[in-house]
Formats: C-alpha cells, sequence, structure tokens
RNA sequence: GGCCCUAUCGUCUAACGGUUAGGACGGAAGCUUUUCAAGCUUUAAAUCCGGGUUCGAUUCCCGGUAGGGUCACCA
C-alpha cells in the first residue's frame, strides 16, 4: 500500500558471487530486495559479481538464474561484472590520479604490484535501517588493495562503483556484509557517490546455530526444487524467516508479501532455518492446488513403480489419499519404498494369523483360544464376502461399489460381532499391512472384483491353519 | 584476539512502558469409521543474568554472559 512510490526511486540490486549453488540465505536476500522493490515500485537489478576468475563457475551462475526464475524473482537490468572492466578501470585510474588510490610495491603475495586505497582512517557512522546507526572505525583497515591491477578490480572496489553507476539507493544484503560497509562507504566517498541506505538482514542459521552450509543438508534452492518443494511455499517460508507482518495469519502469497512487506519489521537476530515448518507449509501449498494437477504428478511417479493401466484406473481415487500422506512429492517415493503403496496395485502377502485382529490375538492364552480367533475371523471375513456379494449381485458394478455404501452393508455386522473383529480382519485382508486407509475406503479403490478376491484368500488361508 | 551485530517457549515469532506474555511449527493427550493419515479439541513450554531509569519494565540505559558475523592480492 505505498502511496509514496513515485517520491523516492528507488533501485535495488541482488549481487550474487557465482562460486557455488544459489544458497537458501542468499534466495532470502533476493527475495527481501524483490519485495522492497516492487512495493515501492523501483527498480532491481541483478548484478553477477564474477570477478574472481579462479571462483567462478558457469554452472553456479545457472543455478542462480534457474533458482531466481523458479521463485518468480524478474528483474529489471542485468549485468556481469566481469564485462565492466572498463568501467572499473577508468575509476581505477582516475583514483589513482587524484591520489586517493596508488600502485604499491608488494614483498608479500602474490604479485609484487597492487592498487591500495589510501584510507584517510575516518570514523564512520552509517544508518541501517534494520539495526538503526553503527559506527566503525577504519583505520585499523590500513590501505586496504582495491585491485590487483588496473584489469582486475577486487570485491570492495566493483561493489562501490557499481553501486554507483546503478544508481543503487538501497543495498539490501546479508549481515555478513555489515563489516564491509564502511570500506565501501570510503570508496564510495573518494569516488564522490552518494551513500545509499543500508538494510543488513539476519543470517540464515543451521539448528547448531552455526552459519548454514552443506554439512547440514540441503542449502541450495535446486535441491528443494528437485525435491518436488513448490516454489509458494519456499517463498512464504523463507520470507517469514525473520520477517512477519505481525498477525496471526501465516500463509501468505507473494503478492501479500509484497503488499506487507516492512523492512523495519525484520528480524535483528539470526533465524536457524527449520525443515519441519517449511514441510507443513509445503503441504498446506499442496493442499490448495488443484487435484486434477497433482494427480498427474502423482501418475507419473507411480507409474515408474507399478503397472501404468492400472494405476491410471483409479489415480483420482488415491491421489488425495496419498496426498494427505505427504508433504513433498518426494515423499511419495519413500512410501514406495516403505510399501505403503503397492497394495493398492498389487495383491498383499502376509502372515495368516496377522488377520486376527491384534487385540484379541494379545488376549489370547493357548493354541486352543488361537485356533478359535481364527474360526471367528474366517467366519467374519465370509459374512463380509457373503454381505458384498448379496448386495452388489452384478459383478462390475464398480460404480455402485462406493465406501459410503460398502460401510452401510458392513456396519451393523460389525457392531454386532465388534468393530474390532470384523473391521480389522477387512482391512488387513485388503492391504495387508498394519497401517493403510480404512477399509471401506480401499474396498472402493480396489473395486469389487478384486475386493471380493483379497477376502476369499484370506478365508482360504485362515480355512488352511484350522 | 580486534571491530561489529544479536538475545521472548525446542524452533519461527507477536506484544513498539501497564497483557493471565499471544500465534505458528514441533511435542503430549483426547475425539472421529478401535490401524494409519488428515481434521478437530485440549495441553506442556519462553522474556539470558545483574544493576539502574520509572508508580510500573520483555520493552529504555549500563555492565556481564552467551551466540553469531568479520578481519585476503575471495566475494
Amino acid at each position: 500500500m505505498p502511496e509514496h512510490s513515485e517520491k523516492e526511486n528507488i533501485v535495488v540490486r541482488f549481487a550474487p558471487s557465482p562460486t557455488g549453488f544459489f544458497h537458501v540465505g542468499s534466495a532470502r536476500t533476493a527475495l527481501f530486495n524483490e519485495f522492497f522493490a516492487r512495493q515501492h515500485g523501483g527498480k532491481f537489478i541483478l548484478r553477477i559479481e564474477d570477478t574472481d576468475e579462479m571462483r567462478n563457475e558457469k554452472r553456479f551462475e545457472e543455478s542462480i538464474l534457474n533458482g531466481l526464475k523458479w521463485l518468480g524473482v524478474s528483474y529489471d537490468e542485468f549485468y556481469r561484472q566481469s564485462e565492466r572492466k572498463d568501467i572499473y578501470k577508468k575509476y581505477l585510474g582516475k583514483l589513482v590520479e587524484e591520489d586517493k588510490a596508488y600502485v604499491s610495491k608488494e614483498e608479500q603475495g602474490e604479485r609484487s604490484e597492487v592498487i591500495r586505497f589510501r584510507n584517510p582512517g575516518t570514523e564512520i557512522i552509517f544508518s541501517d535501517m534494520i539495526r538503526g546507526e553503527v559506527k566503525m572505525h577504519t583505520g585499523d583497515l590500513g590501505d586496504f588493495v582495491i585491485a590487483k591491477d588496473f584489469e582486475s578490480p577486487l570485491y570492495h572496489f566493483a561493489v562501490s562503483v557499481d553501486d554507483f553507476e546503478m544508481g543503487i539507493t538501497h543495498v539490501i544484503r546479508g549481515e555478513d556484509g555489515i563489516s564491509n560497509t564502511p570500506r565501501q562507504i570510503l570508496i564510495q566517498e573518494a569516488l564522490g557517490a552518494s551513500r545509499p541506505t543500508y538494510a543488513h538482514i539476519p543470517l540464515i542459521l543451521a539448528p547448531d546455530r552455526s552459519k548454514l552450509s552443506k554439512r547440514h543438508g540441503a542449502v541450495s534452492i535446486d535441491e528443494y526444487r528437485e525435491l518436488g518443494y513448490l516454489s509458494e511455499a519456499m517463498i512464504n517460508f523463507l520470507a517469514f524467516l525473520g520477517w512477519n507482518p505481525g498477525g496471526e495469519q501465516e500463509i501468505f502469497s507473494k503478492e501479500e508479501i509484497i503488499q506487507t512487506f516492512d523492512l523495519s519489521r525484520v528480524q535483528k537476530g539470526g533465524a536457524i532455518f527449520n525443515l519441519e515448518k517449511l514441510n507443513w507449509f509445503n503441504k498446506a501449498y499442496l493442499k490448495k492446488l488443484p487435484q486434477d494437477a497433482l494427480g498427474a504428478q502423482v501418475e507419473s511417479i507411480l507409474s515408474e513403480y507399478y503397472d501404468a493401466a492400472i494405476v491410471k484406473k483409479s489415480i483420482a481415487k488415491f491421489t488425495p489419499i496419498l496426498l494427505e500422506r505427504i508433504s513433498v512429492m518426494e515423499d511419495l517415493r519413500k512410501m514406495v519404498a516403505d510399501g505403503e503403496v503397492a497394495y493398492y496395485f498389487l495383491p498383499p502377502e502376509y502372515e495368516t494369523d496377522m488377520l486376527i485382529n491384534p487385540k484379541e490375538k494379545k488376549q489370547a492364552q493357548n493354541e486352543e483360544d488361537l485356533s478359535m480367533l481364527r474360526e471367528k475371523t474366517k467366519k467374519n471375513i465370509d459374512e463380509i464376502v457373503n454381505l458384498l456379494q448379496k448386495n452388489f449381485p452384478e459383478e462390475g458394478s464398480e460404480a455402485a461399489f462406493s465406501s459410503e455404501r460398502i460401510k452401510e452393508i458392513i456396519w451393523k455386522f460389525a457392531e454386532q460381532e465388534g468393530k474390532g473383529s470384523v473391521l480389522w480382519p477387512m482391512r488387513f485382508a485388503l492391504s495387508g499391512r498394519e497401517k493403510s486407509v480404512d477399509p471401506f475406503t480401499l474396498a472402493e479403490i480396489l473395486g469389487q472384483k478384486e475386493t471380493l478376491s483379497r477376502l476369499r484368500e484370506a478365508s482360504q488361508k485362515l480355512e488352511k491353519k484350522l
């Protein structure tokens, strides 16, 4: 709701260096820049800081670009520092000419000559939108190196020149940049540039409160995307790490975030990257997605493991059930690996006595009790078969074979005999698992024919043990 | 170590001098078609410590402690 957008011409930049895969912390910095720019109708510049030829890699730049695209971050201008060497050279020459920098003979280090900044050693006070006034001495910085030679500017110099040339009004970056600020301000002053407003956002931490890095698991945006996380969830999660609009609503679309975003409400302390909360966000967004789109994804994953035709047949029925159990698409593969999906497609294999309700089985004192339980369980399964056959006379009337109808038919009998003694065996006969969806839903998914076949199979297995 | 930043439930956070310190994730318990899942309900759980200022401090100030960042011819 910014009404003042026209007044100030805001220009921000996101300036990553392509020396690693797109980190979630970087992603959040990019997002905060974008929120701020969009809210104020300002300009958002993407600047690849690739002055270190030894460490840059094209694949890292691609990772950043792909990640930004995935997060829906669009930029108004794009630059690579490696393509701007003439500009740096010009300013370097100017500073040397004005004796604000000088070519220095070196006794140690890689090369015998570098360009150093003539540090006036003044005290720098700058205001930070998040932290307030920050004061630092620059004397102990000495005459720091700003370029290896006229062709090879170093980070601080390139940043300062670019921020100046590009008219950057607000520098929004990670807290690790805070101690770089005085050096950059010194260079700005030498350049005659105006000073941007700073906002140093807190770092994203690992669970042990150290800086989040590869040894803590997935830290790159690429990994989360590949695991099937939804970009909406990632955006929401990242935005709420260190910032929140104050109310009790947690689910915010990117548009809503842009509307309410406020740098002065950004937290000062670092925030731990909490995967469980991310998963919760993901699940919430998963639920909001249209079922058929999700069904297509579920189908394509399951078809890798099971007969595609069978998967296709009842995809619409079990997609919602599967979705209830996962927070990320990738979890579906885990479910398959854990055998939690197979019974939809293949007749289950199990120990016969597993058909007996475990609560009853536990109470059995001896072989005789157990035998009686087998008999009772078989009787109950037979009755279920009987009821089903009686009520669904024609084979193949799949449409009528609904969970509601099945429940209606079985329910009275189940209540009569004890729900546990009827429902457990029924469910187990159909799934072969101690944990599964409820028997009625499962029966509907399997269809009349398969349901009866599995029940009869169970009955026969019990028969053999009697 | 120097400089700098930070400090509310386990975690993310709300409360910008007066609240039974609120919400969410996660945990526990209960309910539901005696398994799961989902859902709903309930519940445990925090102002780092010590001094000030003030009628009154989570909130303001100082000190301590703890954590973090940064100190390149990397970015």
